[in-house]
DNA sequence: CACTCATTTTCGTCCTAGACAAACGGTTGA
DNA sequence: TCAACCGTTTGTCTAGGACGAAAATGAGTG
């Protein structure tokens, strides 16, 4: 048991790393090994102690490996160069209007101004209503303060800010619409294990309340076996999961399979999030939901398609 | 990289075990060494496949640990007596007046009636009051679903849809009262890295808006070191960190006293939660917070220390 | 009896290094 | 254009050894 990263010294244990960057301990050492990055020197122990510069180095390419990339093709780039690559990815993003609004929004996390961070979302739920807001706002904005924050213009406690004004402002949107106890479909939602962000199940929420679908969610982190007795038990029509871009596709298509082969085929299953565009085949029995626009599509499909039995 | 767990078959590899349990592998291989449990048998390639009676056995245990039992002592113990020994510790527990609110809670979970326990936990903040609501309801009702889990009677899924319940009812509740932008405490909320609970941060905002205190949270998991820059950028009064009982020890303190030394004295560090229990001596120049009724406690406590500075 | 201090035991995390399967990327052939 | 193949890349599993921090225990003192 080792001292952990004392903050003043900005020393990081091998722990401290894997909290700080998400990359395992398996794979730091793996890394070490097979590449020599990162180096770390050692304390009297011999244990690994990492300085805040490969630290930095460390989440710049996790972050890209995130967005594609394979670890081989950027572990011997300096700082500066994943910085750039990563403002190459970004500059693929269109629409001047919104712009401003990003600015503005990343300005005001600068500042620390909570109060006018909420107030300014709100606003904008307002204007645009909680539909357009979602497809047309938000995911510009994640994409923005991601990028900001990639580039050091936002630290890590800006950030959580940001994610947790958000989620305050779409739960207090979802919450204006009066709740649909008897609506259809019934959708139940949730997230694989090891799938942290729970953000975009409260997106996906925030799109189907206003079309008079009955949702229950179950956060994030449902082990397999548990999302299978829960849609069972709520006699979902539909069994909508979510995945972040670094969820490994693997994992998704076995327990999406398996999940497949274990409902009955009138219940469907959406499968969305950034993890989805890494799907080349179509899934047999399964709803891809790449973006959060198809959301609405799927919707109406399913809609259209719909049989109403008793009792389900 | 081996198979997932196959929700059929019931058979888990080490990571699921991980995922499952929260054990961390190494743990599991340890213990496997050293008391000879678990045993788990080998696939072809020679990696281990654990069964569910297994895991059942090893989620029980942990959870015991967590309530601060020592592995060597119940390692051995059959599922049966574990489930006693945590009945035992759950008998502890007062006000035979609150328990028949949580039978009914209970039901509804095992019912899967969401509309109606989203229903009840709101008529009951309701009828009682936000703060007595969280200081006399909820502290109990979580104790007594945790049971109820470990006794087998909720699966987890439906532990999953109390906690996000319970959460949208505090957040609505939070909701309904004015945003005290120039509230005085300012109170920065959150977590450290690697504590996944924070509906913690959520019970404590609930309890603090009612006294007008202007509550800035960052959600769960915030690293140390933004932590500091937050509680500086925010010029908090007060910074609170919740801490699960599972947190380890050594690292909530090593952090704690961390941040003490590097902020101005007049920032008050307030530690609360589960783990604060397992704290012997008092710590220097921080402001321990074992139950939640202390949170009231503490800031009646600085408020009447408090001197006004310009600026701060 | 409460308390402190020192010693022993318990326990988790780190270490090294080897093996192997899954996923990726490119190429070939239909 | 699509499927099948194949080398390369990459992550996770395996094993046991070592060590320090925390908890439990025992001894001594007020």
């Amino acid at each position: 048991m080792s001292a952990v990263a004392s903050v003043g010294t900005s020393v990081f244990n091998i722990s401290a790393v894997e909290r700080e960057t998400g990359l395992s301990k398996d794979v730091l050492r793996m890394w070490e090994r097979r590449y020599g990055f990162p180096s770390p020197g050692r304390d009297p122990h011999g244990e690994r102690q990492y300085g805040p510069t490969e630290v930095a180095r460390l989440r710049a390419i996790k972050r890209l490996m995130d967005a594609g990339l394979r670890p081989g093709k950027i572990i011997g780039l300096p700082l500066d160069e994943l910085k750039a690559l990563s403002d190459a990815r970004a500059s693929e993003r269109p629409d001047a209007l919104a712009q401003s609004f990003e600015r503005e929004i990343i300005h005001l996390l600068q500042t620390h101004d909570a109060p006018a961070l909420q107030h300014a979302l709100a606003q904008l739920v307002m204007r645009q209503g909680l539909q357009k807001f979602v497809l047309e706002s938000v995911t510009p904005l994640n994409q923005a303060v991601g990028d900001a924050w990639m580039r050091g213009e936002l630290q890590v406690f800006e950030e959580h800010l940001y994610t947790e004004q958000l989620q305050v402002v779409l739960r207090t949107a979802i919450n204006a619409f009066p709740r649909q106890t008897t609506g259809v479909p019934r959708v139940l939602l949730t997230t694989f294990p090891n799938e942290q962000h729970g953000i975009g199940l409260l997106m996906v929420e925030a799109l189907l309340c206003p079309e008079g679908v009955n949702c229950i969610s179950l956060g994030p982190q449902t082990p397999i076996e548990d999302v299978r007795r829960a849609a069972i038990a709520h006699k979902a029509h539909i069994l909508a999961l979510s995945f972040s871009g670094a969820f490994p596709l693997r994992l998704a298509l076995e327990g999406l399979a398996s999940l497949r082969q274990q409902l009955p085929p009138q219940v469907s299953i959406w499968a969305g999030g950034d993890m989805t565009r890494r799907i080349r085949k179509t899934v047999p029995g399964m709803v891809l939901i790449p973006d959060l626009a198809s959301t609405i599509t799927a919707l109406r499909s399913w809609r259209a398609h719909w049989i109403p039995r008793p009792g389900y």
